[in-house]
Formats: structure tokens, sequence, C-alpha cells
DNA sequence: CACAAAACGGAGAGGTTCTCCGCTTCCTCT
DNA sequence: AGAGGAAGCGGAGAACCTCTCCGTTTTGTG
């Protein structure tokens, strides 16, 4: 299930030309992205990829297809970090550094894989989503069982946070203030509940 | 105090007329972002109020000033209640009580306030973001000198905390779940440092 | 080599943001 | 009251964006 096969399962272009001018477009998103921001203008894409409009909508029906693209091998490291921390030793350390690794991720994209993931919306990219939260839930239920998560806690929940975090902190730029933040967010995990005063 | 001599600082306009149609602009503008989210059309908002376009962008020189303008009232009643907390008994209730609310203001404008408290960036608007910071740090300070809250952490950190559960929870129509997370967010408010592993 | 299918690209429709400037409305001063 | 100047209005329009449609080019194949 975590065999990560899902990810590559999108092979639809025949032709080569058609297979180099996705490639292009991707690699053209992916800078155009990290320059402008998710709401980046597509037609810049299709220009500094060399192709029409008319072809990127054609490989990427929309915007968020587009950005699952892109983050499509992000999130495959993603899915193999947590499917080594799965058979690893600490279980709490195991969730703890992945969401780390998540968060990094969340971030780099300036929010836009947090935007996909947030509103699985989009015809496209629900995977992407369905993939990030089965890695989280795999990881959060080995924490509860067999470490020292509490148990009233979902993976959705952690997901919530961490991508609010990553969103909130986008114009932050001062170093460390995320990763503080995940910190006190892992210290909630760890606690138990509170008394309601 | 709670006049809003601050928030009202703001009587640029002269002209009965200037006047009126400012109102009808923020009016509008209400109407239209409660139905449409803070993305959308401002030429649809001037023609709603009944003004050109050009009107508007007097008005308002950009979006984030109108949506400024439009929360102001928001803010000044989260002013008020920060002001009543800050002499309650309860140093840690009120600033939890204060959080709920700030989280409760954040949702509701689909994380359009957020996106203004979270970027100053927009020339117009920035005192929101001060006050609303000043009113937390107030809360946290007095949390921290007679409550339990832990005394590494910022008044900002923490709002962005709770901006975040805002911006990830916005989709998210199962109720309490943002209320839970800001639960969680307050478990690690009072929790001290967990070890690090 | 020829030919069908696949893919391309760009013109263009419809929307948006934002500017510019001639015209209208208001306020003030005598 | 009435006139003059300043403040404000509004909409035409430039520039841009998303997305579609369809004639033309490219590709793989028999």
């Amino acid at each position: 299930m975590t065999n990560g096969r899902a990810g590559a399962a999108a092979e639809p272009p025949r032709r080569t030309d058609a297979r180099l001018n996705r490639e292009r477009l991707v690699a053209a998103a992916r800078e155009v992205f990290a320059e402008a921001g998710p709401g980046a203008s597509l037609n810049e894409i299709a220009r500094r990829a060399g192709v029409g409009p008319g072809t990127l909508y054609r490989h990427f029906p929309d915007r968020s297809a587009l950005l699952s693209a892109v983050l499509s091998d992000r999130i495959e490291r993603l899915g193999a970090q947590a499917e080594r921390l799965l058979v690893s030793e600490d279980a709490d350390e195991a969730l703890e550094q992945w969401l780390r690794a998540f968060l990094a991720h969340a971030r780099v994209n300036q929010g836009m894989g947090s935007a996909l993931l947030v509103e699985p919306a989009g015809e496209s990219g629900p995977d992407c989503h369905r993939r990030i939260l089965d890695m989280a839930t795999g990881l959060l239920d080995r924490a509860q069982l067999h470490g020292s998560a509490r148990a009233d806690l979902t993976a959705d929940d952690l997901l919530h946070l961490v991508i609010g975090i990553a969103l909130s902190t986008t114009q932050d730029d001062r170093p460390g203030r995320p990763e503080f933040l995940l910190d006190l967010a892992l210290d909630a995990v760890h606690g138990s509940p509170r008394r309601k005063g």
C-alpha cells in the first residue's frame, strides 16, 4: 500500500513530443511556482516551457493538476521516508521526524502543496492528499500504539496543524520559527488532554 | 478607550459624498467577500456599491486596504474583549477565551483576516496586525506572569498557530474540529518543553 | 512513402485589476 | 445667493489572465 506505485501511475502521453512537452511544462512550472508562488501565471509557464497555452491545458486541465505534477516527486520522497520510518525502532521519534520533513515540504512550496492538501476539491489531485494522509495515519497509529502519542488525535488533525504552521509562516523568514511551532505542536501530541477549566 | 480611536483614525474623506461612497463600498465588500471569499472581484464590489471602479480604487488602493476596512469593526470587538479579559481573575482562562474568540474571527473571514494578519506586507493594513499582536501580547504576558503559560512562547508564535488552524480548516465543515485543534495548541501552551529525544 | 491519428499553437472570448482624465458635485468665500 | 476652485466621480480602456476551439503540423505506421 505504501509502495508508491500509485504516484507513477500517470503515463498517458504516448507520443514522444507530447512526453517531452509534458516534461518541459513540469520543469517550467517548478521554476515559476518557486518564483511567484502557487498563483503564478500559467501563461508564463507555457511561455517559458516554449509551448502554447493550449498545450499546457491539454496536459494539465487545471492549475492543481500542474501543482500535483510538480509536487509528486517530493511526495514520492516523503513516502519513501515514511516507509523507512515505519519500521524504525522509536515510533514517537519516527512520527516526529516525518512531521518535520512534511513541514519542510509544505513550506518549500509556499503553501501550494498545502493548498492542495487541505482542499482535495480539485479533480486531479485527490490522491496527492490521500497518499500524505495514509503516511501520516500509519505513523500516528504506530505512535499511539507503541509510543506516547495521545489517542484522541487523528492524522487529519495533525496534518492540519502542521499545514497551518506552514501556511502561517510562509512570509516569516526568521529561521527556526516554524520548527519551534512544530515543537509546540509535538508537545501537544504527547501531552495528555488538559482538564477543561 | 474602546471608543475605537485608533481604528477610526482614518478619517480622510472630507466631502459628504465621498464619505457615503466609502461606507457603501465597505458594506458591499462585506457582502461580496462573505459570498465569494477574499479573492472576490473588486469590480463586482464597486458595481454592487453603485460606484465606478475608479472610485473604489481611490478609496482603497488595493484589495488588502478594503479587507482591512471590512475587518476593522470585528477587530474593535476583539480589542474590547481583550481589555475586559485583561482585568479578569484567571490569566490563563483569559488568554484561552481570547484565543477562542480570535480563532472564530479568523475563521469567519475564510482566512482573509488571516491573510492580512500574517503578511502585513500591504501598505495599508499594518496597524490591523499591530493591534491584534498587542492584544495577544498583553494577554500572554499576564498568563506567563500570573498563570501557567510557558515562558518561551511569543505572542507572535501563538497567533501563527491559531491563524494556521484557521487557515487549514476553512474548508473543513466538521463542527468542533478547529476548536479541538485549538485545545491541542493550548495544551502545548501550558505544557513545559519536552526533553528532546 | 503516404496517411490517419495525435498533438501543437495561437487567436480570441470573457473576465479581472488598475489607471487616467474629462466631467460633475460640493463647499467656501464674498 | 451665487461663483469659483477643489475634491471627487465614473467609465473607457490598457494590460493581463484563464481557458477554448480549431486549422495546421508532427509522428508513428502499414
